[in-house]
DNA sequence: CTATATGCAAAAGTTTTGCTAGATT
DNA sequence: AATCTAGCAAAACTTTTGCATATAG
């Protein structure tokens, strides 16, 4: 089965219309598997149809949010933009280097773990770890000026 | 030396002036060990001097953690409002609850790998993580109806 | 004195909402 | 036909900025 099948099936499960604007924003979502956020999904979206509006781009995310077919989270400390990208039911962490700007995505075992640890330490269920590191990265760090 | 004077050589050093405001200001600080975000800061402080602005708050807010005399962070995953606090170069991470809002500290050695980890991993100088945990807390995560 | 800080008002930037018309099932 | 969704415009919300005035050193 296919995401667009998968995304089809849980929309009308939970009540909800696949209309065009959810097709092509769906499209989209599938073809940026490293994220992307809503102002850079509507620009791309308004190639395809001038009309669709930022508005709908977001209740649209959210829709496909509430029914887990993607997932969201920033990926800089700074407050910057949201991130949303197909869940594929796998932790992604960043790191944004303070100077150049450049994000890298990074996984880690260790976050299991801390999860884990977590959970036992508040005896809580421990659903969604946001992780967003910053410094400099391997290039930045050797340039003379601080 | 106490705070406020660590602050206040601090502020000289920079070539910056204290202020009744930064004085004020500080001394919240000081007393919301825990983390406190700007606009409740702003509350406080106009309890005590009414004609305080908000945007001086920000701007005091990102001078004290230019000398490193605050940190700040997100603690939910929604980024909503930024936490400040003194610098007691020690990171903190937050759990929020999705039922009930709670906002809980923790702290694990497991961050420390991590950092180390990723250092290595991206060859780059990791400066400050991030961590925003979600999920159910201990007495949500009991309850019947999810 | 002179550079730095403040207050006010207004802007910026992202995300949300109200409402009516339109599309989907 | 009934209900869900889109578009538009405007609001909400946190944070930032421009500018004239006041204040610290």
């Amino acid at each position: 089965m296919t995401f667009r099948d998968a995304a089809r099936d849980a929309i009308h499960a939970s009540g909800g219309r696949l209309t065009s604007q959810r097709e092509l924003l769906l499209d989209l979502l599938a073809e940026h598997d490293a994220g992307i956020d809503a102002e850079r999904l509507h620009q791309l979206a308004s190639a395809q149809d001038p009309t669709i509006s930022l508005p709908t781009v977001y209740r649209t995310l959210h829709t496909l949010e509430a029914v887990r077919l993607i997932v969201s989270n920033y990926t800089s400390s700074d407050h910057d933009r949201k991130q949303y990208r197909v869940n594929d039911d796998q932790d992604r962490f960043h790191f944004t280097c303070r100077r150049c700007g450049r994000v890298t995505m990074f996984r880690s075992a260790l976050v299991a773990q801390l999860k884990q640890e977590l959970a036992a330490q508040l005896d809580a269920q421990v659903l969604t770890v946001c992780i967003c590191a910053g410094g400099l990265c391997s290039t930045c760090g050797q340039e003379d000026t601080p």
